[in-house]
DNA sequence: ACCTGAACACCGTTCAAGT
DNA sequence: ACCTGAACACCGTTCAAGT
């Protein structure tokens, strides 16, 4: 069922090619124990390989900065190849996500023996880490089950803590879906670049923060009197912090509706 | 300090043009009362039809769908034009979502006399139906204040009925924070296209959630309880329903953080 | 099977020029 | 002030061909 990270999805893979013609000479391989090929005439990628060099330049110049010219460039080799393991860019962008969120699902396996609102917690906040530094990610995350098998699983990690409450399957469900779609959203919203700033490196995001709060500071009070209550909070605040705090808020709904 | 509205943002305003120019000839429209032009050969706008038009297209056929060429050629005009009211595409995106949250706040204009959380849950409602058939919108949404003033706006107003619970401003602004995080964040997941499926028109989005819930049912039981557990509330699910029931796990939180 | 270079059809943005 | 057509520099994707 999901097992495209092998096979190139979206292609079909009709047998054209002969068995017989498996194993290709191999210039200047034939006993060379270090990794870095003697000939640079052909590059030679893996999914895996693809993939990581994807994150890469996500990391450095985020969803915009990957394209597969660069990714390309990047693997040392030509545009075409990149095709071989995706179908296409979008579907690049999905496994690159999941790939990481695959981190998230190791650095939770452990979890699930304490109290299971704290367990959730714990799982919340794994996530959150590790969407919250990569700008990018929050939009490709748990966006196609089918592709994304490490998204499927700390999904279901997630649903496993909700299940021990003992709800019923319609309270699980909305309880894991509301979870998971808070510590997205959110997310997605801190690690949103603030308009090309960031980007282009002309400004810190603490200097665009800066920025804003000095706008919302010069709102008219009368206009706005909500955003001139919290404005000293809003300033310098840690996006961590504010995270916790809207999560122990919906975790607190959750367990009171479990009833412990 | 938000008067882009009018004056195109990005681009110097300096007077390089002669005021005696002023109000040129406009042939054949001296007493035309029909809006139609009889010469079609120079296109005018204004910043509202081009969002209008933006809007149009993104609600067609999607972010991807509107190009600038879609746009201008939709309005009739040459691409360049586009330019004089955004400064590009990005800027575009924010405005057309913004000006569609302005619907969302003329709608709500008059929440805020009952209980403060009831208020909370209808804001919170107008915004997530005004998402959630919009595909689109989510990505865009209160991504930058200073160029989304609807945004800002309904920012405030979700904010002043929080308030109104009398809690710290620090908890004022998590609780805020929290609300229009698991709003956007829901509403973006739940409005999320099905990989080219309902935008090339091959799939219904009934068809492809049958087919999530198919492939759901065809993992081993063993490895993913909680997906089976919940398997036949997935299957069929009103996204309303699972919106509300996170909603109200937030709400009962805040409410016992508000002690009322 | 897997990689390549070149080509195709697009796209955002800019610019000099028009009115 | 506001609109235009043409150009520039890109980009995703495909394809015939190589190994």
């Amino acid at each position: 069922m999901f097992d495209n990270a092998q096979a190139a999805p979206g292609t079909a893979r009709t047998v054209w090619w002969d068995g017989a013609m498996a194993s290709p000479p191999q210039p200047g391989e034939a006993s060379s124990r270090t990794r870095a090929p003697r000939t640079r005439s052909r590059a030679s990628h893996s999914l895996e390989s693809v993939l990581a060099g994807a994150v890469e330049i996500l990391d450095e110049s985020g969803a915009q900065g990957l394209t597969i010219r660069a990714l390309a460039a990047r693997l040392g080799g030509g545009v075409a190849s990149v095709y071989w393991y995706v179908s296409g860019r979008d579907e690049l962008l999905d496994l690159a996500a999941d790939s990481v969120l695959g981190g998230v699902l190791e650095a939770t396996a452990d979890v699930g023996g304490g109290d299971p609102i704290e367990d959730l917690r714990v799982i919340a906040l794994a996530m959150f880490d590790a969407i919250v530094d990569r700008p990018w990610l929050g939009a490709y995350v748990l966006r196609d089950t089918a592709t994304q098998i490490h998204s499927l699983q700390l999904y279901e990690r997630i649903g496993e803590q909700v299940m021990r409450l003992e709800l019923t399957p319609r309270q699980s469900f909305h309880a894991t879906s509301a979870v998971v779609g808070y510590v997205i959203g959110t997310a997605a919203d801190m690690g949103q670049q603030p308009p090309e700033a960031v980007v282009s490196g002309e400004l810190s995001k603490d200097e665009y923060m800066a920025g804003a709060a000095a706008q919302w500071r010069a709102l008219d009070p009368a206009q706005f009197p909500y955003i001139h209550h919290i404005i000293d909070e809003f300033d310098g605040h840690d996006d961590r912090d504010q995270f916790v705090g809207g999560l122990d808020l919906l975790l607190a709904g959750l367990r009171l509706q479990a009833g412990r």
